[in-house]
DNA sequence: CTTTTTATTGACACAAATGTACATTTTTAG
DNA sequence: CTAAAAATGTACATTTGTGTCAATAAAAAG
């Protein structure tokens, strides 16, 4: 009988701990930096040890993009299929996805989106994502009662600024930056959310409101 | 009397010369691209010629930056400070800017976003451009009365949406973006822009209405 | 405690870059 | 036509990366 899935074996590598670092140097230097001999420096194992594990640099590539495919894609078409009382509060739902970074991984977006630009196979598998999350954007709007010109009108003013901000690294306080949400649902939706409900919001996202 | 100037110079190498296909290697390959073996090869000139031009590869990249820095940022202030009869026109004043080549050189753009990501400096740098060109965004909407908070909201939205399209690399066809605009504008600024403002506009960037 | 599987390593063999020093060729200017 | 300047090229010396192979070490299984 044969024992599988022991976390804990006794060897200092694995495939996992090589696509880690590699997410860490894809992250901080772009996919030119995803290069084994650094990679085993910081990882104290010898650079051709590496090969054990995955046949080349190619396939450690690949293996970063299924985690990003995993990790962006999902959580979108998942808050876009949530429950909501309002169109409102649909639409806080989405927003928030961006906000989190254990939901969506926007380091790890922004870097494949760089690494697009250099390699066409990439690029396409990007678009293919882009495509997705709006369709299921603009099928929220839809479902809200909206025409199809203008659900697919405000469907992209709401990715774009997202994959504007994404782009942009914007770091300011999440104070700040919630300071801003009623407008901006405003501005996607044409209707303010009422405070009762903004209220409901801060306290699923973990941020109580001032006077606590 | 010494006499300058003379743009055929007998050789064969010159900054310029190195600087152009620097830029295509950046916006081809990313930062990591831009190489002097390989653009060496491309211009079929001896590796070691190009350091008669630029003491080394640092002062190469620092060239590339200012050009981008000219061909960018610039083109968005100047449009901010065109002359518009009415908001909604102002706003479209704006909104071209991104949509020609060769005012506003959205490849070279995305190719700093991508090379800012690895290099501290370039971020600085970017963040900069962004504060600026935000800032001129906000105060045409301030000017046509918007209140502070308002005209900020909406101006981060104008120009994250279009860091959007261009982190996005939207390709369709220039018609079909233009049929979005009068919606897109009505988000932006409230205000739908009258058909006789659209036409003003569609001959101002040179493209006739249908029926030519 | 031995065998087998799994992982690790060092030694090769290359390839692709960077930058320096110096010799050589081409233009241009007198 | 010649000398100076401007540009180009050749030959190092060095660094950083890739991937293969065979030897070895460590853990797991029996």
């Amino acid at each position: 009988m044969t024992q599988e899935m022991q976390t804990d074996r006794g060897w200092r590598g694995s495939p996992e701990l090589w696509l880690d670092a590699a997410y860490e140097a894809l992250v901080e230097k772009g996919v030119d930096g995803v290069k084994i001999m650094p990679l085993a420096n910081a990882l104290q194992l010898s650079r051709t040890s590496f090969y054990w594990f995955f046949k080349d640099r190619r396939q450690l590539l690949a293996a970063l993009l299924n985690r990003w495919e995993a990790s962006t894609t999902g959580a979108i078409v998942a808050a876009a299929r949530d429950y909501a009382a309002t169109e409102t509060e649909a639409m806080l739902n989405i927003i928030s996805t961006f906000l989190s970074d254990a939901v969506f991984d926007t380091k790890l977006e922004l870097a494949v989106r760089a690494w697009a630009q250099q390699d066409p196979a990439v690029l396409a598998r990007l678009q293919r994502a882009d495509a997705a999350r709006l369709a299921a954007l603009r099928k929220v709007l839809e479902d809200w009662g909206h025409g199809e010109g203008d659900a697919d009108v405000r469907a992209r003013t709401i990715y774009l600024v997202q994959v504007g901000y994404i782009s942009m690294r914007v770091h300011e306080p999440l104070e700040e930056r919630l300071e801003r949400f009623p407008k901006y649902v405003e501005i996607y939706t044409g209707k303010r959310p009422p405070a009762q409900e903004m209220e409901r919001f801060m306290a699923r996202i973990g941020c109580r409101s001032r006077k606590d």
